[in-house]
DNA sequence: CGGGCGGCCTGGAGGC
DNA sequence: TGCCTCCAGGCCGCCC
């Protein structure tokens, strides 16, 4: 589901029912994330906790408590974050849910289990092991092409696997690589190597205004992905190439193609990208 | 060293 | 209808 805009979508979501809400338990019914869920170590430092504020870094949404703390969540493919009512019967795929003070619960579930929920202390949050080697910001002051190309010196490969790279750019994922890269005019399997600073230039100006236009839209909805509070996303009628193979290009009328670049579905037309 | 690929999991879609 | 294969928005680690 979730790249940055849906993250940043889903924070916004969860503000006014999140801020200043005290936790007041914990259940894990399934540990079995991406890593183990140390549920010992929630239900004993997070009952209590009132949560101040919520943060977006990269794809991990960082609920900020009292005490210095912060619940750390990811999505990974399948996950989602939801507010139920109180009395609301759990779902399946609950793995772990948050009982607020409220009433309210605050619900993770995740079929596929690529997701992620840890703590830890937030003046160290940079130099934990999940963040320590996150790159740029796209969203941030000071993105441009020069950083852009700046972070790309001495590497190869495709400018797509290069977008799609958390050490390089983060929050960009296969959806938005493949957007960002048709708005910029760009073919996503040209050499990083051989990109001008004009075109440096066009791309990160494509990456912004595609994840800015995204947020606006709410995120994407292809399957399932909801913000906090069960709304739907509209970007998903603007994309322009993604998972649009053998459709029209929205701006020469010529036909979207798909290949392969590490492994994963790259969406492009071929005229207007080069 | 950096890039590419497989694997982690489940569910849904499509083919036969 | 039912079974089988393939594929999916992320990320890590192994391999070359």
């Amino acid at each position: 589901m979730p790249e940055l805009p849906e993250i940043e979508v889903l924070r916004r979501s969860l503000v006014p029912g999140l801020a200043g809400q005290r936790i007041v338990a914990v259940e894990v019914a399934n540990r079995a994330l991406r890593e183990p869920v140390d549920g010992r170590r929630l239900r004993r430092l997070l009952p209590g906790r009132r949560i101040e504020g919520l943060r977006r870094r990269a794809k991990y949404l960082l609920i900020d408590l009292d005490g210095g703390l912060t619940l750390v969540v990811h999505l990974g493919m399948s996950g989602r974050l939801t507010l139920a009512p109180r009395g609301a019967p759990r779902e399946p795929h609950e793995h772990v849910t948050f009982q607020l003070a409220s009433g309210r619960r605050l619900r993770f579930r995740d079929p596929r289990r690529f997701g992620l929920i840890l703590l830890a202390p937030t003046d160290r949050l940079a130099s934990d092991p999940h963040f320590a080697r996150l790159g740029i910001e796209p969203l941030e002051d000071g993105f441009d092409g020069s950083r852009l190309a700046a972070a790309a010196r001495g590497r190869r490969g495709p400018i797509k696997s290069f977008l799609m790279d958390s050490r390089m750019v983060v929050g960009v994922g296969n959806i938005y690589a493949n957007e960002a890269l048709f708005a910029a005019g760009i073919h996503p399997g040209r050499s990083v190597a051989r990109l001008s600073a004009t075109r440096w230039q066009r791309l990160a100006e494509a990456v912004v205004a595609t994840l800015a236009r995204a947020i606006a839209e709410g995120g994407t909805t292809l399957n399932d992905f909801a913000d906090g509070v069960g709304n739907p996303g509209e970007f998903q009628v603007a994309l322009a190439v993604y998972e649009r193979e053998g459709e029209a290009c929205r701006r020469c009328g010529g036909r979207v193609r798909r290949a392969v670049h590490a492994g994963r579905s790259t969406y492009y037309c071929p005229a207007c990208q080069r």
